[in-house]
DNA sequence: CGGGATCCCATATGATACTG
DNA sequence: CAGTATCATATGGGATCCCG
């Protein structure tokens, strides 16, 4: 596997340094959030409400900021639809999806070993 | 790919509630440098001294708090060697290859696709 | 309903200096 | 060399209240 940055920028041997901009993408997914957003739109659409119950315990707040880094980031699509009360969706894009496929894979192996962390 | 907890605590439409067993995990790797010291172990083991370069940035005690979170999982080995100087190596367990393999699919994806972030 | 505005706290991260 | 001790700061996260 790739450990070096596609960039060139540095040799194999950093791994990648802080600089890179692989990075930001790494940092985007750190957080609490991220990930199971991702993985709660895999299935299809949700609306702001929906998803605030699903990822259970986020405020507001916190939701609005991990979904306006994703839309940044051009894993979510926001699509609003003018009427009373108001409606809003968001949607993974195909980028999205297509993070949502390595992301989903590290939770299976999660799952999968459940037991043997911690042991 | 399936998206409920293992334990069957929750419904396909928790996703994972925050207080599933995963949500620990994921928590655990998601940090700035987790990732990158798994990444940085998989091809052989490193001294301290060699991780805190490799990752370029990291200042002793952060890096020692993310080795001793990772040894906790059981996704790190480690070992000293008494001599003077002090020889300690830190090694990924066999657990610990088992996560950077989708970890490392994670980040060849998103060197993949870096071009299409933030376009 | 979908947030924005505030206030506040916990924790992560960092820089630096020091020690077994 | 491999950390630990300390101090300082940034950011994330959470609670609440309010508004179009």
């Amino acid at each position: 596997m790739a450990l070096s940055c596609p960039t060139g920028q540095h040799d194999k041997h950093d791994v990648y340094a802080a600089q890179c901009p692989c990075r930001g993408v790494l940092d985007l997914l750190a957080n609490k959030w991220t990930a199971l957003a991702i993985g709660a739109l895999e299935e299809g659409p949700l609306r702001f409400g929906e998803l605030q119950r699903q990822l259970e315990g986020v405020s507001p707040k916190v939701l609005t900021q991990t979904l306006r880094r994703l839309e940044e980031a051009g894993f979510v699509d926001r699509t609003i639809y003018p009427a009373v009360p108001l409606h809003v969706e968001y949607n993974l894009t195909e980028l999205g999806h297509g993070v949502a496929e390595p992301l989903g894979a590290l939770r299976s192996w999660v799952e999968r070993n459940l037991d043997r962390i911690n042991a």
